[in-house]
DNA sequence: TACTTGTCAAGAGCACCGCTCTCGTTTGTA
DNA sequence: TACAAACGAGAGCGGTGCTCTTGACAAGTA
């Protein structure tokens, strides 16, 4: 992503147009929905010609996943920087800063939202590039998990026991993103993450409409919930 | 919906016909998905052209809509059979019939899920229509947990406390939908309720892709300790 | 029975879409 | 300077949702 400067000319007319592109997808996008995303209108808002912009992006599903990869690194900045302010020791403030940022920036941006959380949109495949930008947030999650684990904070839990797929399962999570945390920890870290989508899906989604008018209250207060079950409270 | 047989043979043969398109639109969701359903598509198969399908459904959205209905009476149908052979009292076990019934629907058909529980497809408004069946399993939940709390089964809880708005929200809940309940419970079945779609969710829009590979034993362990969070166990 | 009314399938057509191919032109480099 | 790569423009293919008109036919009415 940080190349260094374009060298020629070309590259950096290049580079400047591949920009411009993405921008004016990228409202094209805010404004209509991910199916309103239209290359010739792109075109068109640019002066170029439809067949031009494939210069550019090789499908209409390419620029997509451009959009995907930028709404990623978007929402994991967000976060990433929310969280960085809160004092360390305040687990669960920590948690509810990460929660209320990705929140925000999903109601700031309903259909980049709509783009990584909603139906996957080309085909199935996310492609390899996005696996980075998307492990962000959970590993913001998972940090904090350690941190308050290693300060004595555990989670409450069921006393079934763990099958033993999930346990391989949660070690190889464990291995490669957490090697501090406990199976039940890593458990109820993915219920977390994936609660905290839920509530935000649900809103954006439609599925609290009739039900809950003050989305933001309600979020917030749902999420001390969520922090008393992880323990962090 | 249960119409009286019609008279004539004329609105017979209509609702047949209608029925056939529902039909061959609903194979072509499952094959390619929102996007791919086409109204030129469904009339080819059918024999006809396209304008006549317009006689029966005025839009490609109308058509979509009514797929919709159909899904969520599917699913509330699934969760309510499975939940209705669990013994009374096993409040846990009839979270988990419901959650795993929900779950196999979409696993079966993750098509017409994306349809209700992604992205809502653009320029898009949920007719009235849908909310009747899509209240189906929340009302569900939300008569496990009523049982449950005549039982003297309590949620764990945060010790803060709860806006006013929230609580304005809820008692409008609690007075259309559940009488019995707290503040506290209403508020813990919504998170369940979201928690359950933001996990079946997760699983089929590839956010746990590389992370669990059982998810059918994953998803029934994480359940678990919902029913513990929500004081079922 | 004769006639009006309404429903229907069909076809042509509009404006749009993603995408491909070709054709000159421009640009960077060997 | 010569050449290959990159580029924008344009035409065109097959597809989409949707509209409008036309003619055939059935249903209800005088």
């Amino acid at each position: 992503m940080a190349d260094n400067a374009p060298r020629t000319a070309r590259a950096r007319v290049r580079a400047e147009l591949t920009n411009e592109i993405k921008q004016v997808a990228r409202r094209q996008l805010a404004a209509e929905g991910s199916a309103g995303l239209s290359l010739r209108a792109v075109a068109r808002e640019l002066g170029m010609v439809s067949s031009a912009v494939y210069r550019y992006f090789p499908s209409r599903d390419e620029l997509l996943t451009a959009l995907i990869v930028d709404a990623y690194t978007a929402v994991g900045a967000r976060a990433t920087a929310a969280e960085s302010v809160v004092r360390r020791a305040d687990f669960a403030g920590r948690l509810l800063a990460v929660a209320t940022a990705t929140r925000e920036w999903a109601v700031a941006n309903p259909h980049e939202y709509a783009l990584i959380f909603g139906s996957p949109v080309p085909g199935y495949a996310a492609p390899v590039t996005t696996i980075d930008p998307a492990a962000v947030i959970p590993s913001l999650l998972l940090a904090i998990l350690a941190e308050a684990a290693a300060a004595g904070r555990v989670p409450a839990d069921h006393a079934g026991r763990m099958p033993r797929v999930v346990h391989a399962d949660l070690r190889r999570l464990r291995e490669q993103a957490a090697p501090q945390l406990s199976d039940r920890h890593l458990a109820r870290a993915v219920l977390a993450w994936s609660q905290l989508i839920g509530l935000i899906s649900f809103e954006l989604f439609g599925h609290l409409h009739n039900v809950i008018t003050d989305y933001q209250a309600h979020f917030e207060y749902q999420l001390r919930t969520v922090a008393e079950d992880l323990g962090l409270a």
